[in-house]
DNA sequence: CTGAAAGCGCTAACAT
DNA sequence: ATGTTAGCGCTTTCAG
């Protein structure tokens, strides 16, 4: 391994020489410079991050926490945030949550193990007070997709509450009346508010979505099919169908073929992420785009400026909208 | 921050003990490893990464090269070395090459410079040599899907030929004989051993395939269906057609209904990775099975071994096979 | 403009 | 079983 040392003795200059030319340091005389890039080109010198990171204290690496690296969103997410690091020269470590609040925790520290200078954590079982904590002692940290009003600017989101709301005015204007919703069996977080966006624009067009109508399963193409088929097997009648995400959808679609129904003919559905099974399944779905790589990159960006400048942020929160995309699965009644 | 140096002052010891029973070195007292693991939590010590890298030359740090993280197929791939990563006790470093020869290089380099243990790496446009080349250089280097004779202990990956030769069984069992296939436009690698494990089956059971009936476009939802309108327009034939991957399986459904051609009842379909796509579309695909995640965390443990101890790993290659998955879109003529 | 020297936090001989 | 000490490769004063 060629060291900061071997570039000197070559190039017959000190290490400190050395240093300055790799970090740009202007105060080196043109001569010498030179000299030193070529001898670092010739011996093919790169400096260790490890010894750099030590010493400054700071790693040119931003961490980034997601539940399960496997799944589209936050495959995306992660992708969003690396963009992001790469143009300005940062690298990215990586940890999976696994949906647990423990390994959660341990994720985060083996990030700050590492000095790491940045972390942007899509958290959705940490509690707010040991999130608020962490932000405390983490400068450059910036949670995805989670609103905490005392650490407001250091939040990334989505308003969901209006995504929601926003899908159902849709199907309304569209002159549907009879509705069902199929969510998640957990209602904390997204499938909460998703929920509370649909009933509080039912209720203003004073149209009655029963309980009855809404059916709560796993998020995923299973869980979809399963609450259509409950939802079915009650015998709820429905010409409208809110999805909680695009996966939930997709299952809804393949059941509701199942059962002899069309899709949007005899029922619309909607979903939401617009992710790429959306476009994979027939009808192509219509959704709520979120704009997660955009969010990503947002995110890696504000966590920078954080951790260089904490003051520089101000107290503003960081909220996004996602947006309808019309494609196959929606019609008029 | 709390140091060693902090642990040692306060559990009246010296920092090597503390080191000691950091690392789990069992030459020490257990009263006085019990007094320094309390003060140890008291405190909140968690070594720093950094200084433990420099001084031990290693980083128990995986890293990560893919082309794309916000594709499915890489964001999986990640996930399954991460998986195995975290179970024992590694970090992941991702830095994705975004399909160019030059910044893969780039990516390579940044994650040597962190000192990871192991690398990696999935290439498509790097050539051998300097691929052999960087094996030398990096103990833990693992390459994932492709394979180059000269390192082939260093080479996890699928035997597309013999998976494409089984789709096409397949199809031919269903008593199809009348074939067209939709590829990449690239055909080097993948594509092109997918393309001959067709030719070589077909070729095998007589049945000729005609140029005409090859059509090359982008390998997504939208070179799929393109692929399948220019396949249309020329007036081709085909009862079955085999698709360069999943992505182009979808959009090639998405084409033949729009042409008023159902599936499978008049064209049969068939994919290659099993993405979750296939479950998403309408009827659901068949398809090969790209064993990914469970390659991935093979290769990982590879890497990990490798880079332990060279010796160890002998001179087999790492072939894996794809499976046959079927679903909806493959019937009998 | 350049060099000498002092560490960053930690590990690993080498002593005791 | 525990302590002392010499670095790992680098940045950053402080001198000159």
């Amino acid at each position: 391994m060629v060291t900061i040392k071997d570039v000197a003795r070559v190039a017959g200059v000190s290490i400190a020489t050395v240093s300055r030319v790799i970090n740009g340091n202007h105060q080196v005389g043109d001569a010498c410079r030179a000299r030193v890039k070529k001898v670092i080109k010739e011996l093919g010198y790169r400096p260790n991050s490890n010894a750099q990171a030590l010493v400054s204290k700071t790693n040119s690496t931003i961490g980034v926490v997601t539940p399960k690296l496997a799944m589209t969103f936050f495959g995306t997410l992660a992708a969003g945030v690396e963009k992001t690091a790469r143009e300005q020269h940062y690298k990215l470590l990586m940890a999976n949550s696994m949906y647990e609040t423990e390994s959660e925790l341990l994720a985060i520290n083996s990030l700050r193990d590492h000095n790491c200078q940045a972390i942007i954590l899509h958290s959705e079982y940490s509690d707010e007070k040991t999130l608020i904590k962490l932000a405390a002692e983490i400068p450059g940290l910036v949670l995805i997709n989670r609103y905490i009003p005392a650490i407001a600017n250091r939040c990334v989101w989505l308003d969901n509450v209006a995504g929601a709301s926003e899908a159902t005015k849709f199907l309304l204007d569209k002159q549907h009346r009879q509705f069902a919703v199929i969510t998640s069996i957990y209602q904390n977080g997204d499938p909460g508010a998703r929920l509370t966006g649909i009933r509080q624009t039912l209720t203003a067009a004073e149209i009655e979505l029963n309980d009855e109508a809404i059916e709560e399963s796993t998020a995923n193409i299973e869980g979809g099919m399963q609450a259509v088929q409950a939802l079915l097997a009650k015998n709820i009648r429905f010409t409208a169908l809110l999805a909680y995400n695009d996966l939930m959808a997709v299952g809804a679609i393949h059941a509701l073929f199942a059962a002899g129904l069309r899709v949007p003919e005899d029922v619309s559905v909607i979903g939401f992420d617009d992710l790429i099974v959306a476009r994979a399944c027939r009808p192509q779905l219509t959704t709520m785009h979120y704009p997660v790589e955009e969010m990503a990159s947002y995110a890696t960006k504000l966590a920078i400026e954080l951790s260089t400048n904490p003051e520089s942020v101000g107290h503003r929160t960081h909220l996004f909208l996602p947006q309808l995309v019309e494609r196959e699965s929606v019609t008029a009644v």
